[in-house]
RNA sequence: GGCCCCGUAGCGCAGUUGGUUAGCGCGCCGCCCUGUCACGGCGGAGGUCGCCGGUUCGAGCCCGGUCGGGGUCGCCA
């Protein structure tokens, strides 16, 4: 080692001892004849004193910020008074007999100080400074978390018998649904491999293959727009099991999420709270609801069954309460219908409970008395507060009340941001209309009228076993999402592991024999040779290390994120390739006839 | 793909109703300083105001387009 000690670590009763650090110059302090360094390692920092002497001998004269150097000297109390008691080591310093420049630095492109604020741009652009900058809210400190969730999950599985299994990153396209990233295949032009969207085949496998009990931290790459919490290659920890059941499966993942959470030093109660789908969309307007608070959906239809008022003539009215709302100015409560609009609403039509009890606003007057009478009552608002409604398709009014509580809930401090929210959203339907998966320009699998809300290989419940071809409306699936502070941070499902119920699940889905086989036939065949009944789940990895760092983005917490349009600032990537890689690569295969013109 | 916000020195930002030489802090360069700790003092360099076009006597500022970044809806577990 260049070094006997780590800088972070001295102490007062280090002092006499001679140790040698190695490290970055965070600042120099030069007074002439002495000058006072502070050296960073990645344990924490020390004061260096070097008198002007040692600094001549080391060649070291204009060691500036970020130089990197090699110490050696006498750890020694500050003299009286001289003490920082800002930093651990600060009863004592380093006198320097030696000091040797290890690596000069250039002038930075920016400071860093972790007080100095950068933007992210500049960050990413140097994302090895960024990822010096010392700090506990520094994207250094989440990645080195980071680790540390890794291992903690390892710990959980390792105990529990599970494999750790590394599975293609060239392979075919995955049914997942979204767009696939591929890479031309040099020896066989003309044909493509997809970056998985994830290991789902593969696991399922292995099931077959008897590991029963797998894991992976595994990259997964999807080709869609961005988001603050998307990027195009991202971590799942991914698990599959065989032999289990629903309850399993959700009780492994509130022992690995419950390990992971003591990192932060929270104790998590298990086991969390279940919700149905349908009651989650009831009362939250959403598959993901955000428990820190309550403020739920009221739904109306019942109560203006019988209303004169055209626009609640609908198949679906409900309402959510903001409270002290009414109070609000004009230019606001117009701000609200912008901020539905930009939503695809008509609007959101609200009605003002005045402090006297009266109701106010554009709507009131069009209610009939009985119905202004009970609103209050009925929607739980009280005096001072706005009701907002939607009323139309129930899918779509659901989700704006789901989002103006959420809106609500965070313009009206109702959030306790220190609470830690979990919980598991079961019994999502197997199948939707696939008519609003189409007329959102889904590229669905299939031409029929449904489509899988989970994937295709998802098994529909027991009690819908025989029914599910007949009403794929009505059937549920064996599926489970885990919920934190309305982040979807984990889900997965029970998987069809017979042949017939998968070919009926097919058929439901207008995936004919032949489709099936060509897209994952070696999936069906392997079911053929007695797959076991398996389940599992797939976490989130890079929200759930944001979450628990605290970070806005999963930017935050991945070492080289890609910024928007899949650009990555620091490489430059993806970059043109010469003609040469083009020719060698197959890029511009015509294809011949007879390959898949269609999906 | 739609909508919103941002783009001024290496970094973070200011720049008033359009007005003459575009500022501030940090950093950077030079000199000085033996107890500082985000040391201090003196001096200095550094700008295609993202880019293209338009309006105007005159544009960092107004208009149109475009590129880049961020957010959001669509899309995406």
């Amino acid at each position: 080692m260049l070094r006997t000690h780590e800088a972070g670590t001295l102490r007062a009763d280090h002092a006499g001892t001679t140790v040698t650090l190695t490290g970055w110059v965070a600042r120099r302090r030069d007074h002439g004849g002495v000058a006072f360094l502070d050296l960073r390692d990645a344990s924490g920092i020390v004061q260096v004193v070097a008198r002007d002497e040692v600094l001549a001998e080391g060649g070291a004269h204009d060691v500036r910020n970020e130089y990197c150097i090699r110490v050696t000297g006498e750890v020694r109390v500050r003299p009286e008074g001289n003490a920082n008691p800002d930093l651990p080591t600060g009863d004592v310093e380093v006198v320097a007999s030696e000091l040797e420049v290890l690596g000069a630095s250039a002038p930075l492109p920016f400071q860093i100080d972790e007080r100095v604020s950068v933007g992210e741009e500049a960050r990413l652009k140097h994302r090895y400074l960024d990822l010096r900058r010392p700090g506990a809210h520094s994207a250094g400190a989440a990645i080195r978390l980071r680790s540390k969730v890794n291992a903690a999950a390892r710990v959980v599985l390792g105990e529990r018998d599970f494999v750790e299994i590394e599975t293609p990153t060239l392979t075919r396209s995955t049914p997942e649904g979204a767009r696939d990233f591929l890479v031309p295949a040099r020896l066989a032009p003309g044909s493509w491999y997809a970056l998985p969207q994830s290991p789902q085949l593969f696991k399922q496998l292995l099931m077959v293959a008897g590991m029963e009990r797998y894991y992976q931290i595994a990259r997964c790459y999807r080709d869609e727009d961005f988001r603050a919490d998307r990027q195009p290659e991202f971590t799942q920890l991914d698990i599959e099991m065989s032999f289990v059941e629903q309850d399993d499966v959700i009780e492994l993942g509130e022992a690995i999420v419950t390990e992971i959470w003591k990192l932060i030093g929270v104790d998590l109660q298990t086991p969390f709270p279940r919700m149905t789908y349908a009651d989650a969309m009831a009362r939250y307007g959403t598959d993901k609801p955000d428990l820190r608070f309550g403020n739920e959906i009221t739904e109306c239809t019942e109560f203006f069954a019988d209303t004169t008022f055209r626009v609640f003539q609908a198949s679906y009215v409900g309402a959510v309460v903001m409270p002290g709302g009414a109070s609000q100015p004009r230019k606001q409560l117009d701000a609200w219908q912008d901020w539905a609009k930009q939503r695809g609403a008509k609007g959101l039509a609200y009605v003002l409970v005045q402090e006297d009890g009266t109701l106010g606003g554009p709507v009131a007057k069009n209610l009939t008395d009985a119905e202004r009478d009970g609103l209050a009552h009925h929607v739980g608002a009280q005096p001072g507060d706005c009701i907002f409604f939607a009323a139309g398709g129930v899918k779509e009014s659901r989700s704006l009340l789901g989002a103006a509580r959420l809106e609500i809930g965070h313009r009206c401090g109702l959030i306790d941001e220190t609470a830690w929210s979990f919980l598991w959203v079961l019994d999502a339907p197997l199948f939707e209309p696939s008519a609003e998966a189409t007329a959102s320009g889904d590229v669905a699998l299939g031409h029929s009228a449904w489509t899988a809300v989970h994937h295709a290989f998802t098994s529909p419940k027991k009690e819908f076993e025989d029914i599910f071809d007949t009403d794929p409306g009505s059937a549920l699936a064996y599926a489970y999402d885990m919920v934190c502070n309305g982040n979807e941070i984990g889900g997965g499902s029970i998987r069809i592991h017979r042949r017939d119920v998968q070919e009926r699940v097919f058929k439901v889905m207008g995936i004919t024999p032949e489709e099936a086989d060509e897209k994952f036939g070696f999936l069906l065949e392997a079911f053929q040779y007695g797959a076991p009944p398996h389940g599992g789940i797939a976490f989130g990895w890079d929200r759930i290390v944001s979450l628990l760092a605290g970070t806005d983005s999963i930017r935050d917490v991945i070492a080289f994120p890609k910024s928007g349009g899949g650009y990555d600032p620091l490489t430059g990537a993806p970059a043109p390739i010469t003609p040469g890689q083009r020719k060698e690569a197959g890029v511009d295969a015509k294809p011949a006839v007879g390959e898949p013109a269609t999906v």
